[in-house]
Order: structure tokens, then sequence, then C-alpha cells
DNA sequence: ATTCTGACA
DNA sequence: TGTCAGGA
């Protein structure tokens, strides 16, 4: 008689570090489909290895709709290449965007030593200039 | 004591 | 997502 494994919404919260509120949230979004005792939210294992899924893809910077779309691949029979291959999509364009964030960051660190080496140029040159024309005493 | 739904200075 | 309300 296998005991029901399930786990109270405060477990989850505890062992994440979420809020109840979060939880709600991604069920609404429909990423968390926990069952009922009463009023009670009694989450599976299913819906905790999405729960971590979700997680995962938030910090890969995904969409809750883009990670969605990816738990919904887990539940499908498989053989879904059309969606795989939408999938294959959403993680070429993501790449891409982290790629061109990436270019421009280092753009602009570039820069930002340029514009540093001539502030610090300007300031030797003033100095200098002080130093000549206020004769030491 | 905890969780739940609904709402938004 | 936070947070507060008001009920179960």
């Amino acid at each position: 008689m296998a005991k029901e494994s399930f786990y109270l919404i405060t477990d989850l919260t505890k062992e994440f570090g979420v809020t109840t509120r979060t939880l709600r949230f991604y069920e609404d979004r429909d990423l968390l489909t926990p069952v009922r005792r009463g009023r009670r939210r009694l989450y599976r294992p299913r819906d905790r290895t999405r729960l971590r899924l979700i997680l995962r893809g938030k910090r890969l910077g995904l969409t809750l709709d883009e990670i969605a779309e990816i738990l919904d691949l887990f539940d499908r029979p498989s053989g879904e290449s059309q969606q795989i291959d939408r999938l294959l999509e959403r993680i070429d364009a993501r790449r891409e965007a982290l790629l061109a964030q990436r270019s421009d960051i280092e753009k602009a660190l570039a820069d930002l030593d340029t514009v540093e080496i001539r502030a610090r140029e300007r300031l030797g040159a003033i100095m200098v200039e002080e130093d000549t024309t206020q004769p030491a005493m």
C-alpha cells in the first residue's frame, strides 16, 4: 500500500526558497497543477519536478511562457518533433540574445576604458599646468 | 496556526 | 511577485 506521497505548499516553499504566492502564481499560469484535499493543495512528485525545471528555466532567463512550452514537452508522449523543433528554436534565440548582450557589454566596457584613459590624461595635463603656473614656495 | 482567494497606494 | 484582507 504505497502511501500517496504528496507535498504541502509549505514543503515546497521551504525546499526551493520560493513563497506560497509564487507557487499559486505558477498554478495560475498552469505550470503547476496540484490536486486538492478539500481546499489545501497537494503537490505530487511530478509538480515538484516541474517546479525544479521552472526555476532552472528562470535562471536561464526564459519567460514563463517559454518554460510552459518546455514543460509540455515532458508530458506529451514524445515524438512531437514539431514542438521539439520549436524548443530548439527558442534555445537558439536565447543563445543569440545572450551573445548579443555579451557583445554590447564588451563594447561598453571597452569604451569605458578609453574614456577613463583620456580622463586621466587630461587630469595629468591639468596638474602639470597648475604646477607650472603656480611656482613652488 | 495555516492556507485560500481576490485585489492593487 | 509582494502584500494585505477576510474567511475557512
